[in-house]
DNA sequence: CTGCATCCCCGCCGATACTG
DNA sequence: CAGTATCGGCGGGGATGCAG
């Protein structure tokens, strides 16, 4: 694997810093695709301190839809950041619980919110600056 | 700013890790939602290793189209991320660069794409276990 | 309580053609 | 070289209703 040296002529790679990315078949964005959702990164956030129900991230992030909550757990379900627990009891009770490449993906996400909540300020200002000047 | 105590009654908000995210004016997610882009993230990582022309551009990412080039560009001037110096000369050659903020940004974005590279195969072999017992 | 099915809107993005 | 303008597909995601 990895063809580095006598690439094909029609194969779309970019080299960065580098790294040879691939464009067909780039990690990252394989990646990235899936967690940049508008609920992903916040639910991942949302089970940082342990496992929740259903209903109780329902509670927790009172702007999504229940349409949305099912399809963000299972996509993060199905990319093994998270486990689905079914107790069969009556009314049911389910589960969700962040496994290891879940709290693992909390190391890098969590810096990220820092950096966010830090910067907000001067990119609201750069809008400002920017929209002022062009507009 | 920041009531906490005696909050309104449609005042939608989540308590999360210890702190308080307003959903309608979430900081996280005003600074994801302009860089979760397709290209954003790339763009700032192409401009890493220093000042690059608009076709030295293109040529490092060879999949953009010259309009998403051109707009995703704009996006990032008007947040704050990178400048834009136009040089008049015969024919016109402009340059794009990153600000602090963006070069800032470098030091959350680098481990994020470390982690996708690491954690790349787990994801894929989670998928494709979730996809074979389920159908 | 925890879903799934359906409808539908809107904004991202690609393709293409044209300009100083 | 470095854009702008226009068209159109497609998919994310919201609203609503039904089910086990």
């Amino acid at each position: 694997m990895n063809k580095v040296a006598g690439k094909a002529q029609g194969e779309r790679v970019m080299v960065i810093d580098g790294r040879v990315l691939s464009m067909s078949d780039c990690p990252v964005r394989d990646v990235l695709d899936k967690i940049s959702g508008k609920w992903s990164s916040l639910m991942v956030f949302a089970l940082a301190d342990g496992p929740r129900r259903f209903s109780e991230l329902r509670r927790l992030i009172p702007d999504i839809s229940q349409r949305m909550l099912t399809q963000t757990l299972r996509d993060l379900q199905r990319d093994g950041y998270l486990t689905r627990t079914v107790y069969p009891t009556q009314p049911p009770s389910v589960e969700y619980r962040l496994t290891d490449l879940g709290r693992s993906f909390l190391t890098v996400l969590h810096p990220f919110v820092h950096w966010s909540a830090e910067n907000h300020a001067a990119i609201r200002a750069a809008r400002a600056a920017y929209d002022e000047e062009q507009g």
